[in-house]
DNA sequence: TTGATTTTGCAAATCATTTGCAATATATGC
DNA sequence: GCATATATTGCAAATGATTTGCAAAATCAA
């Protein structure tokens, strides 16, 4: 992912922010875990770098204000992923046995062009939309829990 | 709403839960109040009663855990509302901007019946699912924010 | 009504996240 | 590369939401 880092490096620059080791560590992991993270699941990836829990948080949330990484809530955890400028949009199949989460590329509001129809029918422009799905993953329910 | 608080009421009996104050009050603005609720709102609407907050995080805990209310999360705070046995199936309108929240009955995924889909595919069963949608309402939209 | 069981109020504990501030790192102009 | 202005970090303390232990009070079933 040494393009996404680089691209997401300049555009820091460009805003006036600096390159820092805490942004680049919290990217790093960011582009290499492909599932939503917890800010101390994040910082855990990385405490050989002795980064404190706070620039994790200051980094994920410049991030977030950048639209550089999304936050989803997920059973009352912020957990953080790249944005999907940097990751095509997906959604979440989270195991409620298990809770291992993976990936949904199939989106029904995009295929149903769902903001457009709320738009002509209640004037509210749609902006983004967060899609968690929850139920048993396969191996889950083949151990019967 | 007599009737949903009737059958509610029931249904603790039957599970071997009492019928107290602190929960039938949660019920009431539940059952009255159509946008979800923070707990400390729902403490606030029954201010007059005396009931403490922490009743109030234990009732809507129980009737989590009974199907009777779902949580959403929105923004970093949790939110109650009655479950979709006792209010139709529907999401959220969210503004970004006044913070607003309007309910959409049109629901994509069983539109697209993404459940099966995913079933099929792989193997995943889904039970259950959150969509949130953000953007701007009619309103602020009309106010340039 | 009574005794057994559940629930509540209260204050303290916990957990995730944020903040103030002095010390340190990064960026910019020379 | 160096000096210096600015941005960022570490740390510890503050915050806010939610949970918990426990004795007192309410609810339930007979």
């Amino acid at each position: 992912m040494r393009q996404t880092m680089q691209h997401i490096k300049h555009l820091l620059g460009e805003q006036g922010h600096s390159w820092t080791r805490a942004r680049s560590a919290v990217l790093t992991v960011l582009t290499t875990v492909p599932s939503p993270l917890r800010a101390e699941e994040i910082h855990r990836a990385v405490r050989s770098s002795g980064i404190n829990l706070s620039s994790i948080y200051r980094a994920l949330r410049l991030f977030e204000t950048l639209n550089i990484v999304r936050r989803v809530e997920l059973g009352g955890a912020a957990r953080y992923e790249l944005a999907d400028d940097y990751r095509h949009h997906h959604h979440h199949l989270v195991c409620d046995a298990c809770g291992r989460i993976a990936d949904v590329a199939t989106c029904p509001v995009e295929a149903a062009d769902l903001a457009r129809q709320i738009r002509k029918r209640t004037g509210f422009a749609v902006r983004s939309h967060v899609l968690e799905l929850f139920g048993l993953c396969r191996s889950c329910r083949r151990d019967g829990r």
